[in-house]
DNA sequence: GCCGTTTTCGGCCCGACTGTTTTCAGTCG
C-alpha cells in the first residue's frame, strides 16, 4: 500500500513541529513546512511520480535533501529523522503547541523543567502553581495557559462559511455605523471563501480619531476581550468564535486588505516579489525606502509588484502568482453566469415546496431552467419515487411546462446508486428523463477500489449524467467516503458524465481542490443547490465559491450554458 | 533546508500585542 501524499505532508509537518521545539534553525523548520505545503497541493500522487522517475527536487520548496527524505517516506512510511527525535521527545509533545499561548519555546521549557508532555499534566501543573516559577512565565501567563488549555482544548474549532456569514453581517453593519468609519470588510479566509473559517478578520478604514476599537469591544455579543490596542483588537464572541479587528487609515486600505485577506503563503510569495524589486510590502503600503508608493487599493498594490489583480479565492500560493505573471489567470465563474439549477427537490420526496413553487422561485432568481430531481425509491426515508410515481410526476411537469413562461422545468431524478453500482430505477423510466443525477446514500464504508468501481459502474449506464455530492462528506460530521477521485474523473470524462459541486453549506462537495482537478482532467461541473425549499435556491453562491477556488471558468460549468446547449451536453452518444 | 534578473553564500516576510521585563522575548496572524 503506497504512502499517500497527505501522510507524507503530515510527517513533514510533524517533523517541523519537533525541530521547532528542539530549537532548530527557524528557516530549516520553515523549509519542512513549505515542502509539506507543496506535497499536499500536488495533483498527482508522489508514489506515481517516483515510479515514473520524476525528479522531486524540481518541485517548489523541495531540494536535493527533502526529495530524498520524501522518497524514503513514500517507500517506508517513516522518516528516520523524526523517529530519532521521538526517541528523546515524547510524540504527544507537539500537541501542546495547539494550546493558544504556547509556542515551541515554552513547550520546550515545560518539558525540560517539569516533564510536561500532555494536556493533563499541563493543567495539573498550572493548577498547582508550578508554571509561574519557570523563567519567562509568571502568574498571569500561568492563568492564561490554564484557561486556554481547559476551554479551547486541543480540538480546533472551525465555523462553516454560511454560519460565519450570519455572524459577520450584523457585526459589519454595527461597525459601519461608527463615527469616522469609512469602510468595513471581512477579510481573511472568509473573503477567500474557504469552506470553513477559524476566525473572522475584520478590516476597518477610518479617520484617525474614530472610536472603532472601543465600539468593537462594546459589541453586545462580545464575551471576552483577548487583546486591545489602538489599531488592533481580538475578542471572543458568546458563540465561541474569535474575531480580530484591524484599523487602518484610508491610504493603507488596499495594502491592509491584501495583507489580511491572505493566505499567509500567498502574502509571503507576493512580499518576496516586492523584496526582489527593492521594495517593502506591509499592511500599510508598498514602500521604496521610507516613501509609500502604493497602498490605497489592492489593484494598486498588485500593479506595483508587476501583477494583475488576483481574485481572493485564488490566493493560496497554488500557482496563481505564476499564472498572473504570465497573464494566464482564469476568468472565474460568477453567480451571474449561471442560468439554472440542476439538482432540486419537491414535496414529492423530501422537499418543502411544490414543483410549480420551485419553478416560480427559480424564475424570480433569473434562472431560465430548473431540474426537479426528487429521490428514487431506495431512499425510503425521503419518500423516494418509484417508476410509477415518477411517471406521474413527468406528466405533471409536461402540463406545467405547457403554460409556464420564462422558465423550463427539466424532468429529472436523483437516482440512488445501489451497492453494486446499478441504478435504483429501470432504464424504461430513466429514458423519459431530461437529466439523471446519480448519488450514493448508503454503504459509505466500502474500500477505496470497490467504492470507486461502484460509481464507475453507475456511470456505465448510458442514462447517467451527473454525480451528485461526489464524496458524501458532511463538513465536521462525516468524512468523505474513500474514492480514487482521479480515476473517477477520468472515467467520467470517457463516458461523457459530469460531477456536481453541491452548494449545501454542510456539504460543499466537490471542494475547491477537486473542482480544480476536474478542470485539469477536463470534466465539466454542475453547480447545484440540492434545494429542498425555495429559499435554498439562494445557496447557489456557495457552489460558486467552491468552483472559483478551483479555478473554474464559465466554460467549465454545465449550468452556465443556455438551455439548448445544456440539452446537447446531457445527450450521451 | 531552499534558492538565485544583486547572490552557489547568505539571505530567508513583517508588525502588533502581551507579559515579562528594564530593553525585549514569545506568540500570533
Amino acid at each position: 500500500m503506497p504512502v499517500r501524499n497527505a501522510e507524507v505532508a503530515e510527517i513533514l509537518n510533524r517533523t517541523a513541529e519537533f525541530l521547532e521545539i528542539e530549537g532548530a534553525n527557524p528557516f530549516r523548520v520553515r523549509a519542512y513546512r513549505n515542502a509539506a505545503r507543496t506535497v499536499s497541493a500536488l495533483p498527482q500522487s508522489l508514489a506515481s511520480m517516483i515510479e515514473a522517475g520524476d525528479d522531486l527536487s524540481a518541485l517548489p520548496a523541495i531540494g536535493e535533501d527533502l526529495a530524498e527524505k520524501i522518497a524514503t517516506i513514500v517507500e517506508t512510511g517513516h522518516l528516520p529523522l523524526l523517529d530519532d527525535i521521538e526517541k528523546h521527545l515524547p510524540p504527544g509533545l507537539a500537541r501542546l503547541l495547539d494550546v493558544p499561548g504556547l509556542g515551541p519555546k515554552r513547550v520546550r521549557v515545560l518539558h525540560d523543567e517539569l516533564g510536561i508532555d500532555d494536556l493533563d499534566k499541563l493543567i495539573a501543573a498550572a493548577k498547582a502553581g508550578r508554571l509561574r516559577r519557570l523563567p519567562g512565565f509568571a502568574a498571569k501567563t500561568e492563568a492564561n495557559i490554564l484557561r486556554a488549555a481547559q476551554t479551547r482544548g486541543v480540538e480546533e474549532r472551525r465555523t462553516k462559511l454560511a454560519e460565519a456569514e450570519q455572524i459577520a453581517d450584523p457585526l459589519v453593519r454595527y461597525l459601519a455605523e461608527t463615527r469616522g468609519v469609512k469602510k468595513v470588510i471581512v477579510a481573511g479566509s472568509f473573503r477567500r471563501r474557504q469552506e470553513t473559517v477559524g476566525d473572522l478578520d475584520i478590516l476597518v478604514s477610518c479617520t484617525q480619531d474614530a472610536p472603532a476599537v472601543d465600539r468593537f469591544v462594546a459589541y453586545e455579543d462580545v464575551a471576552e476581550v483577548t487583546s486591545k490596542g489602538p489599531t488592533r483588537s481580538t475578542v471572543i464572541l458568546r458563540n465561541g468564535l474569535q474575531v480580530d479587528l484591524r484599523v487602518v487609515p484610508e491610504v493603507s486600505y488596499g495594502a491592509a486588505l491584501h495583507y489580511f485577506t491572505g493566505s499567509k503563503a500567498h502574502n509571503i510569495a507576493v512580499r518576496r516579489i516586492a523584496v526582489a524589486k527593492g521594495l517593502k510590502l506591509n499592511e500599510y503600503g508598498i514602500f521604496k525606502g521610507e516613501k509609500r508608493i502604493a497602498g490605497r487599493s489592492e489593484t494598486e498594490v498588485f500593479a506595483r509588484v508587476g501583477l494583475p489583480y488576483i481574485e481572493p479565492e485564488l490566493r493560496q500560493d497554488r500557482g496563481e502568482i505564476e499564472a498572473a505573471r504570465k497573464g494566464r489567470l482564469p476568468k472565474l465563474v460568477a453567480l451571474a453566469d449561471l442560468r439554472g439549477d440542476l439538482h432540486t427537490h419537491s414535496t414529492a420526496s423530501d422537499g418543502r415546496a411544490s414543483i410549480a413553487e420551485m419553478a416560480a422561485a427559480a424564475r424570480e432568481r433569473g434562472h431560465s431552467y430548473i431540474a426537479i430531481t426528487d429521490h428514487s425509491k431506495r431512499v425510503t426515508i425521503a419518500h423516494g419515487l418509484d417508476a410509477k410515481r415518477l411517471a406521474r410526476q413527468l406528466d405533471q411537469i409536461d402540463r406545467l411546462n405547457a403554460h409556464l413562461r420564462g422558465i423550463r422545468v427539466l424532468k429529472g431524478c436523483e437516482v440512488d446508486i445501489l451497492g453494486d453500482g446499478k441504478l435504483d430505477l429501470p432504464a424504461s423510466i430513466l429514458r423519459e428523463l431530461d437529466i439523471v443525477v446519480g448519488a450514493i446514500h448508503s454503504k459509505f464504508d466500502m474500500p477505496r477500489a470497490k467504492q470507486t468501481e461502484r460509481i464507475i459502474r453507475a456511470m456505465d449506464n448510458p442514462r447517467f449524467n451527473i454525480l451528485a455530492h461526489p464524496t458524501g462528506r458532511l463538513i465536521g460530521e462525516r468524512a468523505p467516503y474513500d474514492i480514487d477521485m482521479e480515476r473517477l474523473l477520468k472515467a467520467a470524462r470517457e463516458r461523457g458524465c459530469y460531477l456536481e459541486a453541491n452548494a449545501q453549506p454542510d456539504r460543499l462537495d466537490l471542494n475547491g481542490a477537486h473542482c480544480r482537478m476536474a478542470k485539469e482532467i477536463g470534466v465539466k461541473l454542475a453547480l447545484s443547490t440540492d434545494a429542498h425549499s425555495t429559499a435554498d435556491l439562494d445557496l447557489l453562491r456557495f457552489a460558486v465559491d467552491q468552483a472559483r477556488r478551483g479555478w473554474i471558468e464559465p466554460g467549465d460549468v454545465l449550468n452556465a450554458r443556455p438551455l439548448r446547449d445544456l440539452m446537447k451536453l446531457l445527450k450521451r452518444s
